[in-house]
Order: structure tokens, then C-alpha cells, then sequence
DNA sequence: AAAGCATTTGTGATAATTCACAAACGCACT
DNA sequence: AGTGCGTTTGTGAATTATCACAAATGCTTT
């Protein structure tokens, strides 16, 4: 009884491998230890019996993302979250997981890991959760220890991204070198992603948005870095799928989980096209940002749109209004809407937009404008005297539609 | 006897007005002197009886334009021009024609202008004619007397066109000092011309163009110039309608009177947009240059688009395919639609490009495509499904569009 | 106040389109 | 020859778009 009553885990262990086999020495489970990403940091050995979802954990060198998926839906890892103590986690047979107990470790509110415990040989008594909870103490020293080198290495992080992302560091061979001078794999290809929330990005959020993308396995993160409302991610998709594909399903699914685990909404997200070089990475940043651009002024259907590929015509509207530029072109037909509209009072110019933008569908477009059907129908037949606009036209509603769009992003 | 055997046209007259009234008492009939491009240069005025076709010349101080139609289509005028003798011309009551006779004034085989002698009050014998004969041998000394001025004036109109054209006069007043020099009406808007023939433009070619120009009573030339097989003109439509629908319609009757009058066809031409200063002159310029690229590049359907204005989207159709091509682009959805042609010997690629050409219309598209309509709608019933192209949006069906085009460009 | 004009809405008829379904065709494959 | 599949064509109905008119509104002009 005495011992039970003292600190088996008191001291160091050089290494949490050591710690790991401790644990699991003194509750007789197979045990392992996961960073605050479900990263595989270490797991005892001496131990046989198991279960899928952990041999997938240590095959994977982290937790499958449907295991994680599962472990929120069951509210496991909120509760983890909200504090130290042992949670009992009943056996998952869809995703391969064994009765087991697990227990956050903690530094204050932050998160820096978990433990997991497997009770295939036994069940835990209180009296095993009370030591759980004295393991988690102190793998915490271990792992703070651990991340003291991170912050300066996160420090150099930044620095690096912000000059890949602005064009600051042009020579591929010496990104190169600073990556591997930061412990970073240079995986090719690349994308930049720009994640918008409505809010300030506070480090705790920047942590939830990292924690997503880390334990999403679509893409491998690189590199991030957070700008007041905006995050800044430097990825490498992973998977058999197109490497633009899975891009969009990482979206997708950040989506979703970012409402339902942090309940933050209201997000948009974009991303630029796949770079093959560190080099191009500005114009993959240039090009999420252009397409944020288009949301935020086109919105509609153009909401949807994420990446850059995606865009269509959408990529070619700075192209086409450069060129305006350069030779003075103006649509003499908007504009002699826009100045009919001035003297009298009307509404040809949004008449005209929102029928083009609504696939020319008098139905859509009359309930939008929120008008009579044979209203729209006397304004497109008042627009055509007044402009000899001709809705025929392919050519010339092309021509309107890109005019309409680069009015409202220029 | 005596008298009729010498020239009582010997001698200069002072002006044209004195030659005009000198033969009408010879010939007791009213007279009308026109230039080449029948224009009226004088008239007789102590007769009172007259018809309603000479009223409209000289009240609009030109032969009315159905007028010199009907005497194209009599072949009065190539019978005028072919040769030095008298044509009598019955009355043609269509365009209130009288009867009357006309010489033409020539030098060797360059037409100056003509004599109308109406035979209101008595017909011409023989006689008279052989006194029109001389009186036009007397109008021509003086004809090339006003001519001589006109040489000077037109290697500096040239001068004065090329500088607009490049843009080396980029200062509005000094144009119109330079306009006002040369006499030329500083007439806005204006539009610049480029009539493209299949060879050489000749000086005699260049004369008949002019002449079509001057006589066409849609616009007014201030400028001209011919550049290889290009026709230069600086004009200004004149009259009620759209001065652009007049641009057009000019056009229109310029390719089908070159054709019937001169034999000349296989005519391009192209006008840029209206300007309102003369400083713009250069960019209407290099617009109608644009309109004749696509012509020559597209061919086709392009053909009909003369005017800039109507050029629509194909003026950028170069810069999105090199922007294309820098970042690598390709549509899937044609890719595959391409692929599925040549696995299933269909014609899907080209039933949506016939549709979206012909601005979706099932009727055209299914009557160009010589099928029943229901195959139509069942084909893109097909592309629907093969390619998840949505037709009810437009921002993808304009990518389609364009990419349709792209493809048949480069 | 009256008149003129552009605009909006409503009603009803007509034309065009989309859709559902059936039948037939052509072709590859067995 | 039969089968299955994709395709084409035909028929008819449902939906939608278009047109013609009438009436009412609002606004400016006289």
C-alpha cells in the first residue's frame, strides 16, 4: 500500500520511451504517448497484446484520422481537454479500438500530449488512475523540456515563411538549406493555403487551426504562420488522390470541423495553385489571395470557389482589365446604362447584372430584383433600345458578364 | 453655221458657275457640274424648270445617294466613265429623275467630275452634244486648275493622318489647327477605318474607294491613306441613327458596291471605336488593327464583326491563352469530353460548342448540327453526366466558351 | 390641373423549352 | 442470332419564356 501512496514517477527518464515502459511496467497495459497533434511520441514495447487502432498509431507514426474523427464525435477529446483526469473510453469496433483509458497532459489549459492506456489484459482501478494522473505529470516536464527548442525553431519558422510568401528569399538552394536547418522535409509539390476567420487569430485559435490541420491527413503542413484574421499555411498534399483534390476535401473537412469541435463558422478558405519549387511559393500566396479577392467582392456562387484552379474565368479578370487598362477601353454599354440609370432614376445596370449573373433566368432574376417578371422583361427590352446591347449575342454577354465582374473587383 | 463650228467654250470663265450658266444658254437647258465623287461643284440658275433630282442635289449640295444608285445599276455612270462622249439618260421617275444628258470630264482616263444637262424645255440635237463634248474638254482646264491646290493639301493631310494614327500628335489643339489649315471640318464623333483588299492598293483603287466614301451618305472621310493593301479613313458618321450602326452599315454598303461597281471583293474591314477628341485617333486605330487579327486569326463567324465594339471578348482571347499556357492550364472538362469522343466515335465536343456558340439556343444549335432536337437535348443531357459541366452557370460556360475558341485559335 | 412620358404590374394568349417516356437504331460482345 | 448499351428520334405534356395590351403609378412639363 505504500507504494501506491508515493510517486513511482518522480525523477527523469532520459527519454519518454523509458517513461512509456514505466507506465505500462506499473499498470501491466500496453501504453502510449501522443503530442497535443495525436503525433506518436512514444509506446511501450514489452507488451503484445493490442489492438488495431494502436497498431495503426505506431505503423502510422500517429493516430488514423478516422480514430480521431471518432474520438471527437464521442466527446472524448473535449473532455480530455477541459482537464487532468482519466477518461474511460468503452471500445470502438468501427475504427478498431480496444477499451482503454486516456489522460491529457497539461500545462495549465494548454495541452501537450495525451497518454493512452489499453486494458486488454485488465481493467484500471481507481488506485491505476490515480497513478495515470501522476504519469501525466510528469510526462508533462519531459515534454515542455521537449518544446523549449521548438520556440526558437518556430521563431526561425516564421521568419523563413514570411520570406518565402513575400519573395524575399528567390534561390531555391537556400530555402533548402533553411529548411533543413529547421527540421523541415522540402515536400514537393506544395500549395498555400489562406484560411480567414472572422475573428482575431489568438494563439489559442492558431493552436485549434494547426491541431485540424495536422490531424487532417490529407496535407502535410510545412509551414504556417498566423496574420491578424488570417492563416497562412504552406502545405504538401498527401494521398493517392490529385494533389488539388485533396486540397479541396482538407478545406472541405476543415470546414466542418472547425464548427463542430471549436464552433468557430464564418470561415473562408483558399489556396493557390501546386508549386514545384519553394521559389514559386509567393505566387501560390499572389494567387489564394486572388481568390479570397473574388469571394469577398464577387460572392454568390463564387463562394464555393476555394482554389485557384477552380476559378475559371474568375483567374483571367485582372488579365482582362490590365489590358483595358493599358488601351482605355471602357464598355460604352455600361456605361450608357450606368448614365441612363443617373438621369432617371432606374436600375438597368443591376437589372442587367443580376440577369446575366442568374443564367439569364427570368424567373430568377425577376425574384431577385425583386420585381414583376414583366418588369424585368420591359427593362431588358429598354436596355437593348438604349444600348444596342444584343442578348443574342454570345460574344457580347460574355463581354458584359466579365465587364459586370471586373466593375465590382477593380 | 459658223458659230457652231467654233468653241464658244474657248477662254477662261472665272469660276465654274460662270461655265455652268455660259452652257445653259448655249444649250437652253439647266446645268449641273459635279465632281468625281458627285459632289456639286455648280449649277445654272437663271432656268426655273427642273426636276425633283436636281432640286436634292443642290439643296444637299450632292447627288442624293439613290440616285448615284440608280445610275449604277443603268450603268450610266461606267458608260460615263469609259468614255468621253455624251450618255443620254431617260427619265427615271423612281428617284425623280428627268430625262437628261450627261458628259463626263476627264483627264485621259481619270474621271474629274461631270456635266448634267437636263432636257426640260427642248432636247439636244447632235449639235449640242458636240458642244457638251466641248464644254467638258472646257471644264476639265479648270477642274485641274482647282486641283493643283489639292496635291499639296493631300501630301499634308497624309502627314497630318499618319501623325494622328501613331500617336505623334498628341495635342489636341494642334490637331485642330492643322485640321483648320488644310480645311478640313473638325466633325466628332469620328471613327477610324480599315478597309484590307486582297492586293495592292492602287492609286485608281484608292480614287474608287474614296469615291464610295465620299458618295456612301453615312459617313463623312476627314482623312484617308492608303498603306498596302490597306485603305486608312478617318471619318465621321453622319445622321440620325447610332453613329456606330451607321460605322456598320457603311461597311456594309461599301463591300456590296465594291463588288458590284468595281469588281473588287474578298474585302475586310474593321473600325474601332467612336472617339471624341482627335488625340484618340491613334487608339481607334490600333482597335480596328485588333478587329482584323481576330477576322484573319478566327475567320468564320468573326467575319461579321467589323466593329470594335462588337469584337467582345475575343480581344483578349491572346492573353488568357498566355496566361494558359504559363501556369500550364487545361480544361478537364474538354479534355474529357474530347476523350470521349474518340473512345465513342461521338460528337459531344462540338454539340457544345455549336450550342454555347449559337447563345444556347436548342433550335439553331439542333438545326447547324443536323439533329433532331431531343438528340441535342439528350447530348447534353450526356456532357452533363461525363463531364460535370453545369450549363446553368454562366461563369463556367464562359470558360467553356472561351476555351472552345482558345482551341480553335492556337 | 392637365398632359405626356417612362415605368411598373397585371392578364391572357402564344411560342419555346424542357421533361418523361417509348420505340427504334447501330454497334460491340457473346 | 441474341443481348446490352449508348444513341437517336418521335410523341405528348408540363413548364417556362415571350409577346400584346390594358391599367395604374409616378414624375416632369406645360
Amino acid at each position: 500500500m505504500k507504494e501506491y501512496q508515493t510517486d513511482p514517477f518522480k525523477g527523469t527518464f532520459g527519454s519518454l520511451e523509458n517513461l512509456a515502459d514505466k507506465i505500462s511496467d506499473v499498470l501491466s497495459c500496453p501504453v502510449t504517448i501522443e503530442d497535443q497533434n495525436h503525433r506518436l511520441l512514444a509506446y511501450s514495447t514489452h507488451e503484445d497484446s493490442t489492438d488495431p487502432a494502436r497498431v495503426a498509431t505506431i505503423i502510422g507514426r500517429r493516430v488514423p484520422e478516422k480514430v480521431v474523427n471518432s474520438l471527437w464525435k464521442d466527446g472524448v477529446i473535449p473532455r480530455l481537454q477541459e482537464s487532468d483526469d482519466p477518461v474511460r473510453v468503452s471500445s470502438i469496433q468501427k475504427v478498431g479500438l480496444g477499451d482503454r483509458v486516456a489522460v491529457s497532459i497539461r500545462k495549465n489549459s494548454e495541452v501537450l500530449g495525451y497518454i493512452w492506456v489499453l486494458e486488454v489484459e485488465k481493467k484500471l482501478n481507481p488506485d491505476d488512475l490515480r497513478l495515470l494522473k501522476l504519469a501525466a505529470a510528469s510526462a508533462k516536464s519531459q515534454l515542455l523540456q521537449m518544446q523549449i527548442g521548438t520556440k526558437k525553431k518556430e521563431e526561425n519558422r516564421q521568419e523563413l515563411f514570411w520570406k518565402m510568401l513575400t519573395g524575399n528569399l528567390p534561390q531555391e538552394k537556400r530555402i533548402l538549406e533553411k529548411l533543413h536547418e529547421l527540421n523541415i522535409l522540402p515536400v514537393l509539390p506544395a500549395v498555400v493555403f489562406i484560411l480567414q476567420l472572422q475573428k482575431e487569430i489568438t494563439p489559442a485559435l492558431e493552436k485549434d487551426i494547426l491541431y485540424l490541420a495536422a490531424v487532417n491527413q490529407k496535407i502535410n503542413v510545412l509551414l504556417s504562420a498566423a496574420d491578424s484574421n488570417q492563416m497562412l499555411l504552406l502545405a504538401s498534399p498527401v494521398g493517392k488522390e490529385q494533389p488539388l483534390d485533396l486540397a479541396k476535401s482538407f478545406v472541405e473537412t476543415f470546414f466542418t470541423h472547425m464548427k463542430e469541435r471549436f464552433s468557430v463558422s464564418e470561415i473562408k478558405a483558399a489556396y493557390g495553385s501546386l508549386v514545384t519549387s519553394f521559389t514559386q511559393v509567393e505566387k501560390s500566396y499572389k494567387e489564394a489571395s486572388s481568390v479570397l479577392a473574388v469571394q469577398e467582392k464577387l460572392g454568390g456562387e463564387t463562394l464555393s470557389l476555394t482554389g485557384y484552379h477552380e476559378l475559371g474565368i474568375y483567374q483571367f479578370l485582372d488579365t482582362i482589365y490590365e489590358k483595358q487598362q493599358r488601351q482605355g477601353y471602357q464598355n460604352e454599354m455600361l456605361k450608357s446604362l450606368q448614365e441612363y440609370d443617373r438621369l432617371h432614376k432606374t436600375e438597368l445596370y443591376r437589372t442587367l447584372e443580376t440577369y446575366l449573373t442568374l443564367d439569364e433566368n427570368l424567373n430568377k432574376a425577376s425574384e431577385a430584383l425583386h420585381i414583376h417578371m414583366n418588369t424585368l422583361l420591359y427593362r431588358l427590352k429598354r436596355i437593348g433600345e438604349i444600348t444596342n446591347i444584343d442578348l443574342k449575342s454570345p460574344h457580347q454577354k460574355i463581354m458584359l458578364y466579365l465587364d459586370f465582374k471586373i466593375n465590382r473587383l477593380f
